[in-house]
DNA sequence: CTGAAAGCGCTAACAG
DNA sequence: CTGTTAGCGCTTTCAG
């Protein structure tokens, strides 16, 4: 194995200097530089992880927590590891993978043991058991989604709130007055997950505030479940003109179902989502709706990680939601004229 | 930070029968064990994942390459790393993420800085330009695939052409005598993934065996895809009465074309699907189908490569070829009297 | 701007 | 069955 020592012994100079040469953590001449760059290529020369690790206190690796509950749409999920591990690789980070299923314990090893220097943590419930050990935990961390009690943890995600009411604030733009959410799976109420429960709030005071008519209906996402919820909507709420809809797996087969039962969207039904823009704009039927920036939530987590590493944790807002972004498409349209 | 000598000292022994106790490489008394292990509890003591990795060369973390291409369904891709993670976790490792993206330079980093141990590699191409790169790396490698020449390498993956011959034969004995297959999306075929031309393979093989006219369609995922497949089919094989889909997007849609085109299935048109049993069995008509194991082949795949880490690498078999598994379920019927 | 040298915390001979 | 000790390969004071 070719070590530091080579390198330096190779480039005539000290093994800090190759170590400062590569790190940049003090003034190297160009010339030292450039002969110990050479001699790094030339020996194929990679610095030990593990020894880096112990000698730095710093692995540069970020754990990742991917959730594998039901009612989580899985290419959310993926594309936001992606992301996290894209953003994190130009922090010269790398990721380690973990399951919801590793618990309490699986974060406490991969901190306490330094394999990872911070940690991201997806799929946050309102009372999440993982919360006061992230708080007492000597490593960062960036929770994905809002807990009841945030405060001394640092947290991010799309404003679920505000996106239920923009969608909302559309529908009654274009003149609807009856509309409907249909939303995640019981389960996903159930276990508090916050954001499920954010639309529904942001739905219900949009509507209240604009004077519309409005039901919530959490919704399995099974194979029948379409046609029933839809047949279940409309004898509900005979006059219903708009639907939002956050539930990915459901959306085509909603819209489908409408249509069978005649109507046409968006001439009688104006239908708005909240899912990742890619599924909005995939189907047959463009769906008007608000993206889920996984990607971008990704980044950002990353981003905020990263400051929290080498900033020691000052000025990093605890706080984080992303502005919803509602996209036109075909789906929705002026309620006809009464 | 507490560490083994803190550990030792409050058993009363030396740093070395902590570390023995801690990985049972020799043999420890029981009183002596009881008492280091009591000194573990009681500091809270976690051995530095860095230090060990310098110290034994070892450092517990396996490499999980995951595609991002696009024709490749995500939940088959997010639900193999799971169980990658979770084998390995039963196996006292660890999984660091890395995209596809990250190429030759990636896998030759956490390989060199002996960041990991050994390797999964999952989307192998027919000419995968990482082969060589894998065939020379001095840690072992498992890939989920075939490519063109795997002599060398280890390889996992179901038997993609038994798979197509076993959804034919299935059709054939219910007296099927015109078949198509809907295949993946052309870039698929382009990219010389292995598994989908497989499948052509083992399908052509066993319609051409069974007398069979059979025709194979490489397969778009977008929107109107579906109606345009189904009609296509009909006009080119008017008396199809059986289908295989290899296309995990296409499938449910796919099935609804034709039954709008007035196709009941199974009833006229017998389904078969190579895909998910999830997937399968969650459809509005439940499709007879192969299963896509992820689960079994993450499993297998990370056993492989403990095997090859603790057993130096022989008698671990080169090609792991997974049998198909055929789950007869509603889309497919004995062909309608001639 | 560069070097020397002391560890980082653990493992694994070696010695008993 | 247990202890002593020499590193593992790098980073980072401290010194110049």
């Amino acid at each position: 194995m070719v070590g530091i020592t080579d390198v330096a012994r190779r480039a005539g100079v000290s093994p800090s200097t190759v170590s400062y040469a590569l790190s940049g953590k003090r003034p190297i001449s160009k010339e030292t530089r450039q002969r110990v760059e050479a001699a790094i290529r030339e020996l194929g020369y990679r610095p030990h992880a593990g020894a880096r690790a112990l000698a730095s206190s710093k692995s540069n690796v970020l754990a990742l927590v991917v959730p594998l509950r039901a009612g989580i749409h899985v290419p959310v999920v993926m594309q936001f590891a992606v992301s996290v591990v894209t953003a994190a690789r130009r922090h010269d980070h790398d990721v380690l993978l973990l399951t919801q299923e590793e618990g309490e314990e699986g974060l406490r090893r991969v901190a306490e043991t330094a394999l990872v220097d911070a940690l991201v943590v997806m799929d946050v419930q309102l009372h999440d058991p993982r919360l006061p050990l992230l708080r007492n935990l000597d490593r960062p961390s960036v929770l994905i989604g809002f807990p009841a009690e945030p405060s001394g943890l640092t947290c991010i995600d799309l404003d679920f709130r505000a996106a239920g009411e923009a969608c909302v604030d559309h529908l009654a733009r274009l003149g609807h007055r009856v509309v409907a959410l249909v939303g995640s799976p019981p389960e996903v109420y159930v276990r508090q997950t916050a954001f499920a429960q954010r639309v529904v709030q942001g739905f219900t005071a949009a509507a209240d505030r604009a004077g519309l008519s409005c039901r919530v209906h959490p919704c399995e996402a099974a194979p029948g479940a379409a046609r029933a919820i839809a047949e279940r909507l409309l004898r509900e709420q005979p006059a219903l003109t708009g639907v939002v809809v956050h539930n990915e797996p459901l959306l085509e087969p909603l819209i489908d179902a409408f249509e069978q039962l005649g109507l046409r969207v968006p001439g009688d039904l104006s239908v708005t989502a909240i899912c990742p823009d890619e599924l909005a704009a995939s189907l047959r039927v463009p769906v008007t709706s608000v993206a889920i920036p996984s990607a971008e939530v990704g980044e950002r987590a990353v981003e905020l990680l990263m400051a929290k590493l080498d900033g020691g944790g000052t000025d990093v807002p605890e706080a984080t939601l992303l502005p919803p972004r509602l996209t036109e498409r075909a789906s929705t349209a002026p309620r006809d004229a009464p």
